[in-house]
DNA sequence: GTGCGGTAGTTGACGCTTCAACTATGCACC
DNA sequence: GGTGCATAGTTGAAGCGTCAACTACCGCAC
């Protein structure tokens, strides 16, 4: 057992301060949107939707995209096929797959939130920061997801050591 | 009603990069300390309890510095009593008062959690940034964090034009 | 010292998330 | 062409978080 490296002090910090204005940011996004009737997770399943190619992805590249379990897009986009604003459809090229689709209803609905929440961003994160440190915590979180992304104990690989 | 200021491509790309990034990162440190029997909430009340003056924090202080609500500190702190971490005791200086005491048994889980959390905090942020970029990301959550601490919708205020 | 509004904390119900188990299909290999 | 393993998605139960209602107490005003 190797002994630990604790952070330093400044380390120590900026860590303490991305916990609690993440944990802030998230809170204010959440309850400025939940307003408008939906949860943040909601709204970004709709948004990824909106921007996809004919409205319409398959179900594991929605759960990818917004980094959320596939069994939590499931649950979600039952809630949200009985507002009407998404429609469940068999994918064409594999039996297995679910091609969610975002309803004209569901467009509009988005169109409508999207107003709100950019807002929302703005007031409680963009105009808060300078360009400068915008830009830099942009990239910044960059690095994080691409980290993320090849690091090989993330769920995607099945097994460590192959 | 007035039209939106929409995000710029930057603006978007960043935001994108941070929600992901950040969402890639909480994973990865919940996942990393779940394996340890605890959820990153959990870690986060214990480690503030024992970080406070005599391993002890009124419930709302609590409350506050983890940015959650009281009836979620409350719900989290029984769970953490029934595994004999932490101790409910009545404020003597309030009536109405509750301290929450970390107990040794838990005092020992955190120092067991800490090492194992430095090192995923590590391997999934500081050590993907530069020292630069992460000083950087520690000043803009700063800003985010100071913003929503002086923002008058905040829940603190209990009427708005008062 | 009574009344009143505000604060501290708890409770239980409801809704969302997680987890493990399950069905069904695809794909590779023999 | 069948066996075996992986992937896509769903399901239901259990756990966690949120919300509104509630108790109890504080502190001030009169």
């Amino acid at each position: 057992m190797e002994t630990t490296r604790w952070l330093a002090s400044d380390e120590q910090r900026w860590w303490r301060a991305y916990l609690r204005g993440n944990r802030e940011l998230d809170v204010a996004l959440d309850r400025d949107l939940s307003r408008e009737g939906v949860s943040l997770s909601d709204y970004e399943l709709l948004s990824m939707l909106s921007e996809a190619e004919g409205r319409r992805l398959r179900m594991s590249a929605l759960a990818e995209l917004i980094v959320q379990s596939r069994s939590r897009v499931t649950h979600t986009a039952a809630r949200l096929e009985r507002r009407g604003w998404v429609r469940r459809t068999p994918a064409l090229d594999d039996g297995r797959g679910v091609v969610l689709e975002l309803t004209d209803e569901g467009l509009g609905a988005v169109e409508r939130l999207a107003a709100a929440h950019v807002a929302s961003v703005r007031r409680h994160l963009v105009d808060v920061l300078t360009p400068y440190q915008f830009r830099a915590l942009g990239e910044a979180m960059e690095a994080v997801r691409d980290a993320y992304a090849s690091d090989p104990t993330t769920p995607a690989s099945p097994c460590e050591p192959c």
